[in-house]
DNA sequence: ACATCGTATTGATGTTTATCGATATGTGTC
DNA sequence: GACACATATCGATAAACATCAATACGATGT
């Protein structure tokens, strides 16, 4: 589990988010030339992060260990669709978990996502 | 070095790129709501990599170590000035850094850097 | 079934961004 | 200084994106 082969299982860990891996070092990103589409799917969830809002809705969520959607447009200044919309972006990235609790919408942050993306940069 | 008063210059170093600092792991993004500012350029830098083009970049130079602008734009299959203009934001991130000799331009990744920005998400 | 309320989607708009051809800047050589 | 070559900037264009008002969807309670 530290040898080259290692590397393909690295980045398809940013395909699918079912398993909880533990926080491997071993620097994916920079001990070999990334593959086409392993860049893409990179860049596709660091995209996720990459917006101001996005940021602070992760914080926001993540130091309070969860939160209900219902707060958080008050919480960063923007419209219900806007804050939905970018809810969405981080689902689907897997850096957040959405759950239904009645009509509430509650989303916790992805330990393990963070860690996968921190796993392959450093 | 590892109170709630650590938090300020965590996302600080985000801003320059001038120490190089100690992989500090205290997870200054999820442990308290980050402040509007530092939302800002954390984002900011974790834009200028989220780009498919930009990921292969950095993966190329650092798994060479360094490499010259000459050869990338053959390496990521774009022009040149597409290059320039990835390395431009690459650079103005910290994320790369850029050394003219004679004639061409090498750029090294900051490893520095790319701990930073693990430091902060996990 | 209906009304209510929270959340997601749609449609439209202005902004940002990736891309490249053409051109400018800069560096070494003759 | 003039030339050659590597890199950066400019200008234009098409695609992607953030944002919000309006609306649809979905869950709960009456």
């Amino acid at each position: 589990m530290a040898n080259i082969s290692t590397t393909v299982n690295m980045f398809s860990m940013l395909r699918s988010m079912s398993d909880l891996q533990a926080p491997v070092c071993c620097a994916a990103l920079t001990s070999t030339p990334i593959a086409e589409d392993d860049a893409v799917l990179l860049a596709g969830v660091l995209k996720a992060l990459a917006d101001p809002v996005r940021v602070r809705l992760v914080s926001i969520i993540a130091s309070s260990g969860e939160a209900c959607a219902c707060d958080l447009p008050a919480m960063v200044g923007k419209s219900q669709p806007t804050v939905s919309h970018h809810l969405r972006q981080l689902v689907d990235a897997g850096i957040l978990e959405r759950e239904q609790r009645g009509k509430w919408a509650w989303f916790q942050v992805s330990d393990a996502r963070l860690r996968e993306i921190c796993a392959v940069l450093c």
